[in-house]
Formats: C-alpha cells, structure tokens, sequence
DNA sequence: GACGATCAGGAAAGCGATTTCCAGTATGGC
DNA sequence: GCCATACTGGAAATCGCTTTCCTGATCGTC
C-alpha cells in the first residue's frame, strides 16, 4: 500500500509539499517541485487513502441516499438525477434502500451520519405517522447539529431543505382535464391511507371534482405499487375514468382491466401520475401528470450542499404537468 | 461532535475498553464497565467515526457498485440484489453510474480504490475493445494487489470473480423455440456490433439457427437501449419473427412497429431478452429470455467477499431460461 | 497453598492524511 | 541599499479509532 509518505520520500520532498501537491490546497507549490512530486506519485501507483482524508479533514466526499426502492423506476428516476448532480460536485453517492421500511430509514441514516457524509438525501414518501417521522426526525437532527446536510424529495414534514412536488395540484389539474373530456363518475385507487404522497393525490383530486360540482368519486385503497392497482381495480364498481395514484399502480390496473376483457379506453379511461419514462410504451399509452424526476434528484442535492447551516429550510415546490394520452378518452 | 475518547471519560474508563464495548472486538468486557460505556455513549448521543475505524483498521465496510445506468431497470434490478445482499452482511452501497463511458468506468474504481471499499462490483457489458479493457484490468489489478476484492456481472473478460449469464444458450434456446412455432425467416436487431453481451447472443441466436439448416437472419445494428429497437427495427426487410438482444430494443421495436400499424404478433413476431420486470405488462406481453438479475447482483456480492485472495478467479454461470409470451405465435 | 493459565482493563503506538506554525528566501517600494 | 511583505518548503501536531503489549487479579489444579 502506497502512502503518501512513500510519495514525499521517493521524491525527496516533505510530507506537506506532497499533499500539498496531490491532494488540494490552497498553498501554491514551486513548479519543480510539484512536477518531481507528480513523477513519484505517477511511478509508485500512489492513491490517496480518503479514510485518512476524510479524518484529517473532517468531511468527506461522500452524498448519502435514501430511497425506497431502485427497482421502482420513480426512485431510480430520482437517483440519477441525484447521481448525476454529485457526479459534477465531485462527489461519490452512498445509496441505502429501505424497502418501504421507517426503521431502516432512520438505521441509514445513523449509519451515513457514521460515515460522516457531507449530506443525506431522503427519498420517498413519508407515512403520517407521527410517532416514527419524529424518530426520523431526531435522527436528522443528531446529524445536522455536527454539521450534516440534509435534504428531502417529497413533503415538507421534516424540517429540512426540500423539493416539494406540487402533488395536489398536479391530481388537481388532472382532474379538471378529465371532467373536460366528459367524465363523470370516477374511482380513484388511492394507495394506502396513511401515506401523505398518495392522501394529497387524491384529496388533490377529489377536491377539483367537488369544486366542479361533480359526485364524490369511489375511493378504493391499496399498496403503492403494481399489485395495488391491480387489486384495487378490480372493487371498482361503476365509473368511467379510473385514476391511480401513481403510475405502477395504473399500471397494474390496466393489466387487471385487460385480463378481465374490460377495454381501455373504450369501456374505461385509466390515468396515473409521476409519467415514469420506462412506462412510457405501454398501450394504451398511459395519461399522467408528468413529474421532472431527474431533475427533483438534482435540485435536492444543490439544496442540500447549498445554503447556511443556519438558513431556515428552502422548499423547492416542483410543478407537475397534465399528459393526455390514449388511455383516457373523450365522452360522448 | 462526541468522541469514543468523550465516551470513555463519561464512563470513567479506557478509550481501550469503549472501543471494544462499541466496536465489536473479540475481547469480553466486564459486564459493570459494559453497562457504563453503553450508557454513556446514549447519553452522549456517540455515532462511530467510520473514516477513523477505516483507516485504523485498514479496511472499510463499504462495497463499490459500477453499473451504466440507474433508470435502465437490468441495472437497476442488478443493484438492487447487490445491496439486498451487501445488506445481509452488513455492508453498505457506494454506486457509480458510467452511463457507458469507458472512461468514467475506469475513473470510477480509482475512486472507489482510494476509498479503500471492501470490494468493487462491476456490471454492465464489456465493449470488445482490447485497449481500453487492458487498462480497466490494469486498474482493477492494482486494487487488487492492495487487497481489494472485484467480481464482475457480464462477461469473464476481466480475469475477476464474475456471474456470467449464459447469454449464447440462452439466445440458442430462444431460436430454437421460436423455430419450433414454426418460423423460418429471422432478423435480429443486433445491437451495437463490438458489445460482448451483443454478439454472444446475437451469435448463439443465429447459430442454433444455423444448426436447424434454417437461412440466415437479417442483422440489423444499433444502440443497445430502447431507441436502438426502435430504429433498427424499421430496417427489418422481411421476417416473421424479430428478435432483439435485449428486452428494452424489443419493447422500442414494438413501439416502431405500433406506430407503423404492424401488428404483434400477427403479422410479426417480436422476442427479447432479460425478462425485466417493469416490462411484464406490454402488450402483447414480451416473449423473452428470463434471467435471475437480482440474484446475479447477490452472488456477485458473494463471489466478491468470499473466496481468498490467491484462489484463481471463480466464474459463476447463470442459465437463461426461455419465456414464451402473447407476442409471438405459432405459424402455419 | 503455590504455580501456571486465563482474563479484564489500560497505556500508547500506530493508521495516512491535513494544516498550523516557523524559517528562509525572493520581491517591491522608497 | 534597506525594511516590510509575500511566498515556498518543512517539522510536527492532530484527526478518532484499533490493537498490541503490559500489568494485576482470579481461577483451577495438583
């Protein structure tokens, strides 16, 4: 194992002028020497021991992520983006995934706080829960008092820095652009009941129907995910739009519907929400709320190295966008 | 910030004996001084410095995960296993995303070595290109010599640990499948020409065809992903069953050929590879190949921790096992 | 009851970098 | 030409933890 003592010696430098050569600083070193050092470096095949960086430093290099999931394509959406914005910071990204689980959320981010990462990024919708959100919380809040940065996609519920996705009036807007095409009768498959992503979709929508002066749609809840939809769809009693909550499950509704010979959209429309891009060949095409997922993973990293510590957290609100496809069709 | 050193003089004992109460260590505690030093680092709030135990002992609890692409659910799915059984070992996650830039593959274990991780995985097709997989092998080897652990997800080029997917059967045992509904006239959309993944199935595809004395398929070229399929597919001259190297080409053929009004699979017959997830609710549903990706992902992670150092390296195969589906049909 | 073996606890030497001083040398202004 | 000023290079303290010895005590055995 080279060190950089190795580096010094070989080049007949000190240790200073060595780190100070290879590793960064603000000192300028002498031409000659620098280039001496470079050589020694080169030829020892030296790599810097971040261990040792980190502690000498005090703070490392390393983005810490919390997400739910990678296989669901929404985190995975998320991720990149977020790996792409630390990748142009210079910075490695530390990926824990809880598998919809609070304690291990809260266990990663002990254990990213252990590693002294330079920021946690959470990921993915909390549950109203008050009792292990202020777990989360405290946690959070051990981190951030030595220094640590944090910030959140999703709701606004942890007192940090976060990148709030407009959910509400994203269904909202969906729901006015389907009541437009001549829907009446809706079902909404809301997810679980106590998870606030899929609360403000649907409070989102139902609230539009009420304003539009149209009946309270049928609320069917479920899992978040594909066999959510796909259960969920099928209490549906009689409505002619169908709306889920998010896209996996739109899309497990559309497979339930079409092992049942229900067509879509000619018997049913069925819209989703978060416009997944792997989603995006399905037929019939899926109607959604487009969400700038990449994106939402970028700017919760600039949020989070950005700012003071003592800053009062920034939400970033993100706008959703209404996309009408085939699986949604006008009536009469 | 609170050191085991605070803890110690909190408990009013040894930085010798915190350490061995909180950092696991083969040597028993008195159960009186146990008690003391549990309590004291609650009370403080005591999180393990992870870059200090790093660097004191030599050896970080962290695995390196090289993939191409998040959003691409193969790697995704792949990550996914990975950390799931990272996980079970207590071992945590840092991911680099090449999005399939040699270089940044490259760059990326120099990082993950000066990291000191306690292993580096690498998934995601070589291109056969001796160049710069020589200096990919140069960069793992030195790694290596200082310790480090690599397996490999792909092929056995590197001369590492690696989970190796029977791609050239797999594909084999596709074509005579497909032959057996009684096609005759392939096209295979190929991929890029010099990505080893490509070519071993492009090649037991077409030589089981060969075998059969059944005429050669049309190859078709292109990207490796869903634009790729998309476009190749339009240059399929005449064939009644297509088949895409993997199952992201096949799904942007189908989209070509919606949109051209061919239909699937009446008129042709489309098939791919891999058996990815999120894709199981096409229409028609995707005939494939399925290959456990999560459990290549875990067995990399095994392959990589187990084993000495001096064994020679040890290459996992992994079978393909045939899926047929709504988008193909029998002829005649 | 003595002796070697076993064991719990502590002092201190690393692990491999960074960074603060300090000293020595060039630079610039007058 | 002289003094204050900037720079460059080096010695050494430091970051927080692990682990090797070392010491003293407890134990079991003959």
């Amino acid at each position: 194992m080279v060190t950089l003592e190795d580096v010094a010696r070989h080049a007949g430098v000190s240790l200073a002028t060595a780190s100070r050569v290879l590793n960064g600083s603000s000192r300028q070193v002498g031409r000659a020497m620098r280039e001496r050092v470079e050589k020694a470096a080169a030829e020892l095949g030296y790599r810097t021991n971040v261990a040792a960086q980190t502690l000498a430093r005090g703070a490392s290099d390393v983005i810490g992520l919390v997400v739910h999931d990678l296989v669901d394509p929404y985190f995975a959406a998320i991720a990149d983006g977020a790996m792409r914005a630390a990748d142009a910071r210079g910075h490695m990204v530390m990926v824990g995934t809880t598998h919809r689980d609070p304690e291990r959320e809260i266990a990663y981010v002990s254990t990213l706080h252990a590693q002294r990462v330079r920021a946690v990024l959470i990921a993915g919708s909390r549950v109203a829960d008050a009792a292990v959100t202020d777990r989360l919380r405290a946690e959070l809040g051990r981190y951030r008092e030595t220094g640590g940065r944090v910030a959140c996609v999703g709701q606004d519920l942890l007192g940090v820095a976060t990148v709030a996705p407009a959910n509400r009036e994203g269904a909202a807007d969906l729901a006015r652009a389907l009541a437009a095409l001549g829907h009446t009768r809706f079902a909404v498959l809301a997810g679980p009941p106590h998870l606030v992503t899929a609360i403000d979709r649907r409070t989102g929508f139902t609230e539009a129907l009420a304003d539009l002066g149209l009946p309270e749609p049928q609320i069917v809840y479920g899992s978040f995910d594909r066999g959510g939809g796909h259960t969920a769809v099928q209490e549906v009693a009689d409505a002619t739009c169908v709306f889920a909550v998010n896209d996996v499950m739109a899309v497990g509704a559309l497979a339930a519907l079409r092992e049942r010979g229900v067509r879509v959209p000619d018997d049913v429309s069925v819209a989703g929400f978060d416009d997944i891009a792997t989603l995006r060949d399905l037929t019939p095409a899926l109607s959604t709320v487009r969400l700038p997922l990449a994106d939402m993973g970028a700017r919760a990293v600039e949020l989070a190295l950005s700012g003071d510590h003592g800053d009062p957290p920034v939400v970033a609100g993100v706008e959703g966008r209404v996309v009408l496809r085939d699986s949604v069709r006008r009536l009469r």
